[in-house]
DNA sequence: CAATAGATCATCT
DNA sequence: GATGATCTATTGC
């Protein structure tokens, strides 16, 4: 039959919560608990989407604790399998390098909704594995894309000189 | 090329 | 009622 839909993680951005000891002004939990960033204060390894500009959903990865706010926001994928069941918005977009190359992107090619919101990523459907990391790999770090507040934290990492990376 | 405008709506004040 | 952890198309140099 056919594979599973994968991709490799090339670019994350972390966001902080109030515990963190950084004011991350930029985080949706920085000011507390609230019907929405409820999950980024649960248990980690559980997915965050939530809807951007009306339009975009952006994935994230809980990251602390219970109880400590913290995640990091996926992206970039660089496509490994399944490219031909991904979706796009454009369908004749050229290129793939820019199927999944941006956080509103790469949930649109691999079918995350707010459906998973709060979903586990250690077992079922849609998993997050350890990456490898291969000798010579650098990882490169900068302030985080389209943020106002707090725009001068480096939390921004990505995989330096890899083409999928959004720029 | 770079800069900007517009689409569109859940969330929080 | 204002605001975005975005993206695309369009305009301008």
């Amino acid at each position: 039959m056919h594979g599973a839909t994968s991709g490799r993680i090339v670019e994350t951005e972390a966001y902080l919560g109030p515990q963190s000891g950084l004011e991350d002004r930029a985080a949706h939990s920085w000011r507390g608990v609230t019907p929405r960033t409820r999950v980024i204060f649960g248990a980690p390894g559980h997915a965050y989407v939530y809807l951007i500009y009306g339009m975009y959903e952006c994935l994230n990865v809980v990251a602390e604790p219970e109880g400590i706010a913290g995640c990091v926001l996926i992206r970039a994928v660089e496509p490994v399998a399944g490219i031909a069941r991904m979706r796009l918005r454009r369908p004749t977009a050229s290129g793939i390098e820019k199927l999944a190359n941006g956080p509103g992107k790469l949930t649109l090619a691999l079918g995350i909704t707010r459906r998973h919101n709060g979903a586990d990523l250690t077992s079922g459907p849609l998993t997050i594995h350890p990456p490898e990391r291969p000798e010579g790999l650098r990882i490169g770090v900068s302030p985080r894309i389209g943020i106002k507040p707090s725009a001068d934290l480096p939390l921004r990492f990505f995989i330096e000189g890899n083409r999928f990376v959004s720029r």
